[in-house]
DNA sequence: GTCTATATCTCGATAGAC
DNA sequence: GTCTATCGAGATATAGAC
């Protein structure tokens, strides 16, 4: 039963480094070496590279659905969880300066590929992209499904500048303006039933 | 001087080959099986990898230059350049749904990997935030500097979500919504002056 | 289930003929 | 200035002892 740790913590491991150094960098000597463990034992758990992909993968579309699930628990309002989601560029702004959005820069790196793990990653897209079209419905905006897409999009736009230019006022910034177009955008849905 | 020709070649095609698929991606052989060269004619033309990378992020920085060059001497008005800029969106649409955009692609990779050409990439994105910048102030708006970060950042955004989508509409609604900003943003800085 | 040892490949880079 | 030949390092992957 050891195996399944050793499993789950070469897992966590990857998806660590393949996010702060990107897929195609990260080999297995690095993987065995911050797990401690030999490069041969590898293979006893992922038959190849493309495997811990996908394992990677899984993962993180558990533990962002338990994340958003948490949200939609533990957060009252519609209005609160939208700015729970705006607040993950604060929480993880050290790492997004260094390694940008671990959605972002897997999708865009696995696209230039052409990986056949492209759309099961965009998969990690959907996850937000469902939950703030949720949040927007809730509050009664129209077309909830463009919003949260604009709002996935700034996310991204931001976290690519700030990638870019290292710079946490401009990314406070942004986040700032982020609540006010959120507010604009529920008045004008409330505006618009009045 | 047969040899200009070849290392002006070597770097345009190492040029589309990063942006297709990638700098650490990108092998020698492939290049060279591109350019119809030998692998080894290469180091006569450069030392080293990062030499060549260094030489296309000079050509781009060249490139861009002259284009922005260009819309400043071919477009008359200021809110006209602006639209250029967003139009790049739907000018290299496909390619962007396939690779994302070449500046944020590369910054973003470059810092993954703590590369030394970093701040180099960045300069690219300081060319089109002056651009912009300069015309925002043009227009009459306060903290134009800001204005194009932010429109900057749109376009990184979406050149993220066309990356993991490919959906040329929602695009074409993204280049909307920023020309409908664009405009909001002029009239405000029109009204402050009144 | 974990290890060592190794096979095989491709990479970036070098040497030297022409 | 371009070529062929080759190096050493490091990659993925396999075989087999324990």
């Amino acid at each position: 039963m050891r195996g399944a740790e050793t499993k789950a913590e070469i897992i966590a491991v990857a998806d660590r480094l393949f996010y702060q150094g990107g897929f195609e960098h990260t080999s297995f000597a690095e993987i065995a070496a911050a797990v401690n463990i030999a490069r041969g034992n590898f293979y006893y758990h992922f038959k190849s590279k493309d495997e811990i992909l996908a394992a990677v993968i899984a993962r993180r579309m558990a533990s962002t659905t338990a994340l958003l699930e948490s949200w939609r628990r533990e957060i009252d309002s519609p209005r609160a969880r939208l700015s729970a989601f705006v607040n993950i560029l604060a929480a993880n702004g050290d790492k997004i300066m260094r390694y940008g959005c671990p959605v972002g820069s897997l999708a865009t790196e696995l696209s230039k590929l052409m990986h056949a793990a492209r759309e099961a990653a965009v998969g990690l897209f959907d996850l937000f992209r469902d939950f703030l079209a949720e949040q927007f419905a809730a509050l009664g905006c129209a077309k909830a499904e463009a919003l949260a897409l604009h709002l996935l999009m700034r996310s991204q736009g931001v976290a690519v500048l700030a990638t870019a230019y290292r710079d946490p006022d401009y990314v406070a910034a942004e986040m700032a303006a982020m609540e006010d177009w959120i507010d604009r955008e529920i008045a004008r849905g409330t505006a618009a039933r009045a």
